[in-house]
DNA sequence: TAGATTGTTAATCGATTAACAATC
DNA sequence: TAGATTGTTAATCGATTAACAATC
């Protein structure tokens, strides 16, 4: 009783954001270990094929409401069942893309994020040509429509997937909206009232990231060559 | 002279990853303002465009080769120099991605990475029917392939678009064809012997993280509904 | 000159890692 | 029992923020 009330009051209180970055890999991995028939797994054989230390996971695991077992390690299915339900991932969250270019298709038509439960019911976009063509079920609607579509059902997430010129509208249409949650694909920061969250999404910022460790822009190195 | 020669070994000198991560933003911002035909600007206004503290920001730019002026700031042209001469956005790096699904199609036709030094040439698939079909002027072909083109031509960064099954065996692909940097896009850790570097894309996590946020999964929220 | 802004050092904050007693 | 592994506290590491003398 005791017990159990001390640890779910763990999981209740806030879970840091790296954390939370890296449950849902832990997820896979032991979806996959469920697959393969495996029934525990210790910290150590878990941070080995995530790339990260025992330590760090045990930690990670401390927020959640389980109990590892000494020699044993955790339980899959366990496990499995406290993540699904720390990540959310049997309640529904529904999104809007907006922006049906190659990314804005590439969202809509990827299964993935309904496996997760996120629900994409809206695409949008603001060329004409586009309006009604489906991408993965959803047909493309003029960005006018995100307003009424939200009056008549609750957004949770929107996901700007833009050129960068055109972020910071798109981000101002969601707000309006009454949207609170934004994941921003676009290339830009854009500005939003407190109370809205906004997580960028950095593709360009990890090639970039690859490109300097490569070091083929260092001064340095390019002085050398000469 | 000794100035000069001590803000150069600054510059050389490893640029802690988080700063890297935010180098993309500044320069994109400064090409804004020098648009605007503004030519210069303080800390403190760049910090507020960007979500960022004005601290921050000097510490950023302190390990670049830069000097800026008291009352006045730092000067746009100068210092979009400086950005493009660090993230080496006037060099080359070649590109290769295996996946021409939504994803990899998506990532082919996105003219952005052009734009900032980044030649996508190869686009690898194992789905026959793809072969031969052309997104942005990269013809698919098959994963085999990847191998020989790497013979002819030196490749610098990998790019991993395929399911996260299929991760672990194109990561190897890679590695086996010399290549040492590699952004994965799949939602899956995957392993590669020290020397090459791997980057995560993450926009699952992304995704997750503003679930988390919205707090509709916690257990006290949920037992406060009944 | 007076005031704004840099460059840099020191303080704070938070995340990761190490260590180890408890325990199965 | 002996040994492996957890859960947790303490130590380390690194990034961000604050502060302030130097300076334009």
């Amino acid at each position: 009783m005791s017990a159990s009330a001390s640890s779910s009051s763990r999981a209740n209180n806030q879970i840091p954001n790296p954390v939370i970055r890296r449950l849902p890999k832990y997820l896979v991995h032991v979806q996959e270990l469920r697959d393969e028939g495996i029934t525990w797994a210790s910290s150590h054989q878990i941070a080995d094929s995530l790339g990260l230390t025992s330590s760090t996971v045990r930690q990670d695991l401390s927020h959640m409401d389980l109990s590892g077992i000494s020699k044993k390690g955790y339980e899959i299915v366990q496990l499995e069942a406290v993540l699904r339900q720390i990540l959310g991932a049997d309640i529904v969250h529904r999104v809007v893309i907006v922006g049906a270019g190659h990314l804005g298709r590439a969202l809509a038509e990827h299964g993935a994020f309904a496996e997760r439960g996120f629900e994409i019911c809206g695409l949008f976009d603001r060329d004409p040509v586009l309006f009604g063509k489906t991408f993965g079920d959803v047909a493309v609607k003029p960005v006018e429509d995100l307003k009424s579509l939200s009056e008549k059902l609750t957004i949770d997430i929107g996901l700007i997937a833009v050129p960068f010129q055109a972020a910071q509208s798109v981000a101002d249409l969601m707000v309006d909206a009454g949207i609170r949650a934004i994941l921003n694909l676009a290339y830009k920061h854009v500005h939003v009232p407190k109370g809205v969250q906004v997580v960028d999404a950095r593709i360009m910022e990890s090639l970039q990231e690859l490109a300097y460790a490569l070091g083929k822009n260092r001064a340095d190195q390019l002085k050398s060559l000469t």
